[in-house]
DNA sequence: GTCTATATAGGGATAGAC
DNA sequence: GTCTATCCCTATATAGAC
C-alpha cells in the first residue's frame, strides 16, 4: 500500500519526507482556490479542476481523499495565519497604543492572504460543514479564543467595538477590491 | 395554457390578480429561506423543500420556474429593501448630525431583515451567478449607486470609512448573533 | 394546483490497468 | 502518479394523470 494521503491533510503540504518536483498537490490547491472563490465550493466540479490541471479528475483523488479534503487543506492554510495573529493579540495587554501597530500589522498580513479571506467569505456554508463534520479540537479552542478577545468583559465595550468595525471594514474592503485606501487606524 | 410564473418573478408575492387563500407561494419561501440561511443554497433541494411544506417537489414548480427563481425572489425582497435606504441615504447631504439618526434607523430595519442578510451572506457566490445570468439593470443601478456613495470624493474620507465600518459591524454583529450591543453609532 | 412517474444529466468516488 | 472506465447516487426538470 502506498497509502498516499495518510491523515488527508497535513500542515505543510512541500512534503515532509518525499521531496515532490515542482508539487502537484500545490497545484491542485491553487487551482481549487481560484475556482472556488470565483464559482463557489459547491458549483465547482472535481471535473474542472482535473481540466485545469491537465490530468483527470482520478489524478487528484491520489493526493486528496474528498473534494472536502481540498477545501479542509485550504481552509487550514487559514487557520495556522489565524492563530499566529491572534498569539500576538491576546499576549498582549488591552493598551489601545498597542493596538494601533498590532491591527496594523495584522492588516498588512490579511491583504497578502487575500484570496484565502474571499474564500471563505463567500463558501461561508460549505465551510460550516467542515466544521460539523469533523470536530476539530484545534477549531474550537481558536473560535472560541476569538470570541473571548470579543467579549472580554475586561476590555473596554468600546475597544470591542472599534475591533468589530475594523475587522467589517477590512472585510468589505477586501470584496469591494478597488479601492485600497491606506489603512491607518485612526479612531 | 395556464401559464402559471408569468415573467417568473414578481415583486409583490401577494398576487396581482388571483387571490390565493394563504399563499403557498410565501410559505414556500419562507421555507426556502430558513433552509437555505441553515443549511445554504447549493446544499438544500427541492426535495427538502416540498417535505417539509407538504407537497411534492413538482408542485414547486408551479410556482417557480427553477430552483435559481425561488434564490431570486428572495434576493428581491432584500434588493427592494436596500433600494429604499438608499434613496434616505443619498437625498439627504453629507452633515455628519443627520448621519446618526440616519444610521440608527437604517441598522434597526437590518435587523428586522436579518434573516435575508444572513442569506446573502452565506451564499455569495450563488447569488452572484443569478447576476452573471439575469443581467438586471435593476441591479446594476443599485450596485453602482452603492459604491458611489461609498467613494464620493465630495464625502471626506473618515465618513466614508466609518460608513464602512458601520456596516462591517452591523453585518459582523448579525453573523455572530449573539451579543447584541444595542448600536447607537457614537464614533 | 397538486400528484406520480420518469427523463436526463452530472456529481463524487472506486477499481484496476499502466 | 496518473489514466480509463464505471458505479451509484442525487439533483433538477418535465409530462401527463387526477
Amino acid at each position: 500500500m502506498p497509502a498516499p494521503h495518510p491523515t488527508a491533510v497535513e500542515a505543510d503540504p512541500t512534503g515532509p519526507g518525499g521531496v515532490e518536483p515542482l508539487g502537484t498537490r500545490e497545484r491542485i490547491l491553487d487551482i481549487a482556490l481560484e475556482l472556488f472563490t470565483t464559482q463557489g465550493y459547491d458549483k465547482t466540479s472535481l471535473r474542472q479542476i482535473a481540466e485545469q490541471l491537465g490530468y483527470s479528475k482520478a489524478a487528484i483523488y491520489y493526493h486528496f481523499a474528498s473534494k472536502e479534503d481540498i477545501l479542509m487543506a485550504l481552509h487550514l492554510r487559514l487557520h495556522d495565519f489565524g492563530r499566529e495573529a491572534l498569539s500576538s493579540i491576546s499576549e498582549s495587554e488591552a493598551s489601545p497604543e498597542l493596538w494601533a501597530l498590532l491591527l496594523d500589522r495584522l492588516i498588512d498580513q490579511m491583504l497578502q492572504h487575500r484570496a484565502l479571506f474571499i474564500l471563505h467569505e463567500r463558501n461561508q456554508a460549505a465551510i460550516e460543514e467542515l466544521h460539523r463534520e469533523r470536530h476539530d479540537a484545534d477549531h474550537e479552542d481558536l473560535q472560541m479564543r476569538f470570541r473571548q478577545a470579543l467579549s472580554n468583559p475586561e476590555i473596554a465595550l468600546e475597544f470591542r467595538v472599534r475591533l468589530s468595525c475594523a475587522f467589517g471594514a477590512v472585510m468589505g474592503g477586501l470584496i469591494l477590491a478597488g479601492d485600497v485606501f491606506a489603512e491607518v487606524p485612526s479612531d
